[in-house]
Order: C-alpha cells, then structure tokens, then sequence
DNA sequence: GTCAGATGTTTTATTAGCAAAACATCTGGT
DNA sequence: ACCAGATGTTTTGCTAATAAAACATCTGAC
C-alpha cells in the first residue's frame, strides 16, 4: 500500500541545491578573480555574510571547502568533481531544453538551475549521448529536427495543432 | 557579479516536494480505497502520523486539503488540479528517460519523482508536444529512433563508441 | 462495560537554510 | 595613531519537514 518509498530518496541527494551553489560560487569567483572569501560567496549568492559563513564552515567540515591562513577558500578535489558534473548536467539540460524543446531561454535557464544536482549521473549521461546523436550532423539526426521544428512552427499558428488537440499536460493519460 | 538570482528561484515553486507528495497520496488513496485520513497517509508515504498531521494541518489552512465531520480528507479542487498536472509532469519525464534516453527503470523512476514538481509548465508542455512526435507513427520519428537504438546499441559493445569518445560528462564542453 | 488497538494531536527535538543584528577583527587612508 | 569600512563569526529567530513520545479520543471485541 505504501507509494515504494521511491519518493524519500528526494533527500539523499549526494549534495543539496544550496550545497551545490555555494561549492560553484567558490569555483566560479577562484576562474573570475582568482580567489574566493566567504563575503564573495555571499555576494554572489545574494545571502548574508553570516549565513554563508555557517554553510561554508558546514562544507569545511565536510572537507567541499578549504580555507588558507589568510580566509581564502578553495574547493577539495572531491568538491570540484562533484561541481564539474553538476554544472555539465545543468549545460547539457539547459541545451535540450533551449534547443531541441524550444522553451523559452530564461525559462530553460531556470528549470535546469532547479534539477541540475537532482539528475542522477546515468541520466545525465544518456541526455547527453541522446544530444550528441541528435544534434550531430548525420542526415537522419537534421531532417528530424527540421520536421519537429517545420511540425511546431505549423502548430503555432492553429488554435489546435494536429498533435496537440487533446494532449495539453491536464488532459493526457500517459501510459506507464 | 552576483549570479543573476536564477538560482534563488529554487525555492518559489507552487509547491514542495513534500506537499506534492502528501496531496498525491491523498489522490491515490481516495481513488484506491475511497477515502483518505491522515494515517492512509501517513502509512503510504512511510512518515509518522505526528508528521502527517502537522503537514496535513498547514495544508488545510491552504485550503488544499478538506476535511469532514469524521476527519475524512479530501482535495480541493486547486489542489487536484496540481496533483494532476505535477503527475503529469512525473509520467512524461519517466517516459522520456525510460522510452527515449533508455535510462534504467528504477533509476528513471526516482529522476522522474525528484524532478516532477519543479518543471515549468512551458516545459512540461514542450516535453510532451516532442515526446508525441518522437513517439508519433510517422516514418520520420520511426527511423531516428531505430537509428539511435543501432547506434546505442552498438557503442554498448564498445570501449569507446564513436560519439561518446571523449565526450562523457566529465570531459564535455557544452556550450551555451 | 471494559479494555486493547487504532487514530489524531501536541510537544519536544533535530536538520537545513535563510535573515538580522551584535560583535570581533582586520585593513587602508589620513 | 585613529577611525571608517570591509570582513568574518556568533547568536537569535524563522520556516519546513521530519521523528519520537506523550496524550486524547474513538471503536470494536468480548
């Protein structure tokens, strides 16, 4: 009777959406000003000092973040793995969603930032296989992104499109 | 130099995760056995009643939730209408990754529930408008998809397969 | 009618993440 | 040397979501 349990696992996340920004505020601000302090951080995050100050010192004991003598940080080995992947399943996902399902560009933005470190890494690396296939310059790959793309800008301008009628998000039954 | 505040909108979502899956279980209940009290959920979504009650009670001053003399619940019909449209949302994403990208079924399942309340509607829209012409009869969806699964299925033999080289997430530059 | 078990609520505590404010320290200009 | 401003930390308080335990209530079996 019980829904598997398959929702729980929300939580154990290798890292938290917070967790994920303040590790790619550090990496971010160390490629654009060669360092990063906790006032940066929480500059960059648009939070207060003192609330960065106590993540960060969280992810200090965790061994994400290391500090010098002088309360420069930098990130772990671990950390910036972990940071590398997530920001290339967020690239991968904004790119799928900007360019083959067309959303609109802040919007792609947004939906990738909020699900990047919640795709697991086989997800991530199917979408991009999927992507590498997709847009390569195979002619099966082009003449199927131009009918997709021929098939929407048809649908645009109808009050139903052939395909939409009846399959509006409230509507639809999917199959399992 | 902040990081234009996209990041923030993580938190703004209509609903939690936590919400969606506490009204869900009261629509699954209700269509299941009829009727939902706050133990149902509770045991469905493997909480403690003390947790449910409390999480129950704030979405009944939200009037998402109704209750009746007997402490019977239900949803209001905003509140369906959410559940119906987050599990829309759920169904087309799992198909996705389980149809298309191939991803493993339980893995598909848990990207599919960590992800479901936090998609846009434009994008579940847009996911669901390709998915119906990638899984439409036409010739043109039929060979792309045949010509993927060749070229999946081949690169499953190899050590490298020809797209994939040097293009694992790790490695890949995608650009903007 | 009584008692056991199920049900619902409340209280206490925890974790994560934030703000705000007080405080401590450090740094640069004069 | 001094003071202003920047920086870092700590404390207090908030919200959300959980567990655990105490408590209240209801229901059914006997």
């Amino acid at each position: 009777m019980s829904s598997s349990g398959v929702w729980k696992a929300f939580e154990d996340n290798e890292i938290t959406h917070s967790v994920a920004h303040h590790l790619a505020a550090i990496s971010e601000l160390m490629n654009r000003q060669g360092y990063a302090r906790v006032s940066d951080v929480a500059r960059y995050l648009d939070i207060t000092r003192g609330s960065a100050s106590l993540t960060l010192k969280a992810l200090k004991r965790k061994h994400y973040v290391l500090e010098d003598q002088n309360k420069f940080l930098r990130l772990s080995e671990e950390a910036q793995r972990i940071v590398d992947l997530v920001m290339a399943k967020r690239a991968i996902v904004r790119k799928f969603l900007k360019d083959v399902l067309h959303v609109e560009e802040q919007q792609a933005e947004i939906d990738a930032c909020k699900v990047e470190h919640l795709l697991s890494l086989e997800t991530g690396e199917k979408l991009l296989h999927f992507m590498s296939f997709l847009l390569s310059d195979t002619p099966m790959a082009r003449q199927f992104l131009e009918a997709f793309r021929d098939e929407e800008a048809l649908c645009h301008g109808l009050e139903l499109c052939p395909i939409c009628e009846d399959e509006c998000l409230f509507h639809m039954q999917i199959e399992a």
